[in-house]
DNA sequence: CGGCTTGGTTCATTATTTGAACCATCGGTA
DNA sequence: TACCGATGGTTCAAATAATGAACCAAGCCG
């Protein structure tokens, strides 16, 4: 790993929970010495990514990331390109839904809608990088990706979140191949002990996956005919998110979708 | 100059008229080597920082910048704060106004706000950083910063934008004299040899110049009355920006702009 | 096909990053 | 006042990672 990565990794630590830390928060959190993390914490700042309070001397996230943010929505709308799409779709299904793209290994959050329909709510922070292995987006994410990349996930440390993150990859990949099959990805419980979760992926300009828009509903909510019932709206919108992205729908999926979106018409099994 | 800033250096080349650049651009814009500069795109792109069109393999801005953004926007909502301040200044004098942060040795854009109330009007890139030395904002930050930031910067490149722009570091004290004379900056065609500015400093919450708000005329509409007619808004406005971004004005410059900001009673001079 | 441009890679050389130890400062406490 | 522990920050020899000249590959154009 370069110089470049671990100074940059060091973003990845804020949220809206922690949105300072302290150059001890920085050493706890990422196991480096101390000399090396405040050097460049200093490098991130004299370029505006961070910026230091005077009085605490806490550092948080800089405002040369609103001038980049800015230009990048000014000249790629992508975020106003797909809000519109997530919030329909989770106001039709009535729970959250959001769109993550792939960033390394992890998935970054887009945006995220909130219906706001029900008293209780699964609860998203835009800030949280998400695993690939232990969510619906990362299982859709997998199931399309290049092998290579697949099996550098797989073969990467997969930790378990909840008792039941799947976290055998021989499982994993069974997972992946009924992915590939329905073109949709389901998992129960696997990322938070009472969220149940459902993904499609999202294809970037030459149909590789970027990806994936997923729906979250308290596991509670969440029985088998419900999760059925979502499906045709999640299709329908992730393929309307891969074109608003500029992105390109491969011929097989687009298939799949078509009748993996449809209710089953006969649980007994057809032909 | 560490690796780290060099690499997001990289960054600042981006802008509205050059949304997407290509390893050759970089290599143009920065005379590094080839090798240097795609090892740095590289790993900026995997921190999603960049992103890189599959087709023409151009490097734009990535999704990473927004997550960052908007978790400094929920968590530190300072864009957001002085924005009605800056449209609310542009809107009464009805010129463009903008207010900028130190980054370095340049100013980063903040926010601007456009009034559309001429024909003519003074055109603001978002993500252009800015000189210290060529623009009133400039000025306004150079005059008020710690002396060993003034000489470093007065020590390094002054390039000449117009053939008004202060390039020599005498010149260049006097009119820093003059600032803290008036506690406001006036540039007449130094970064744009069509425009004036006028600019005051903003500070932070352990009262060091952080900033600076300036208002950006067409030449041909700065005559000197109308300078002079904007300041008190001005100051009224940068007073205002300082608190909101949670800053303290230092005492010895509330009184200047109590005094500065009223109209000269007397051009002749006054005991 | 050959020449030109652009993106990307290799590997010996070189400069930069690294981290253990050290210093400074703050807040609390006796 | 002196002391203590925490926290942020700095130094300099040792080690590692960045560098760039030369090279390869793919697309484009006549």
């Amino acid at each position: 790993m370069g110089t470049i990565t671990k100074a940059l990794e060091l973003l990845n630590h804020f949220s809206r929970a922690q949105p300072a830390l302290g150059l001890g928060d920085f050493v706890r959190l990422t196991g480096r010495d101390k000399a090396t993390v405040h050097r460049h914490l200093v490098e991130l700042e004299r370029n505006g990514l961070l910026e230091q309070d005077p009085h605490s001397r806490a550092y948080r996230l800089g405002p040369a990331l609103l001038r980049l943010s800015g230009v990048r929505e000014a000249t790629f709308p992508m975020r106003s390109a797909v809000r519109p799409i997530v919030q329909a779709l989770s106001r039709t299904v009535g729970e959250l839904a959001h769109v993550s793209l792939v960033q390394g290994d992890l998935l970054s959050p887009l945006v995220h809608a909130d219906p706001l329909a029900h008293g209780v709510q699964v609860h998203f922070d835009e800030a949280e990088l998400l695993p690939l292995h232990a969510t619906a987006s990362g299982l859709a994410v997998l199931a399309f990706a290049k092998p290579a990349f697949t099996d550098a996930v797989l073969a990467g440390p997969l930790p378990a979140l909840t008792g039941q993150t799947p976290t055998d990859p021989a499982r994993l990949r069974a997972l992946l191949a009924e992915v590939r099959d329905t073109g949709i990805a389901l998992l129960d419980r696997g990322f938070d002990a009472e969220v149940t979760s459902q993904g499609a992926p999202v294809f970037g300009a030459s149909g590789q996956v970027i990806g994936a828009l997923s729906i979250a509903i308290p596991a509670m909510r969440a029985t088998a005919d419900r999760m059925q019932a979502i499906r045709p709206a999640l299709c329908d919108a992730a393929v309307r998110v891969t074109h608003a992205v500029g992105g390109h729908l491969p011929e097989a999926h687009a298939a799949k979708w078509r009748t993996a979106a449809r209710p089953q018409p006969d649980p007994g099994g057809t032909p």
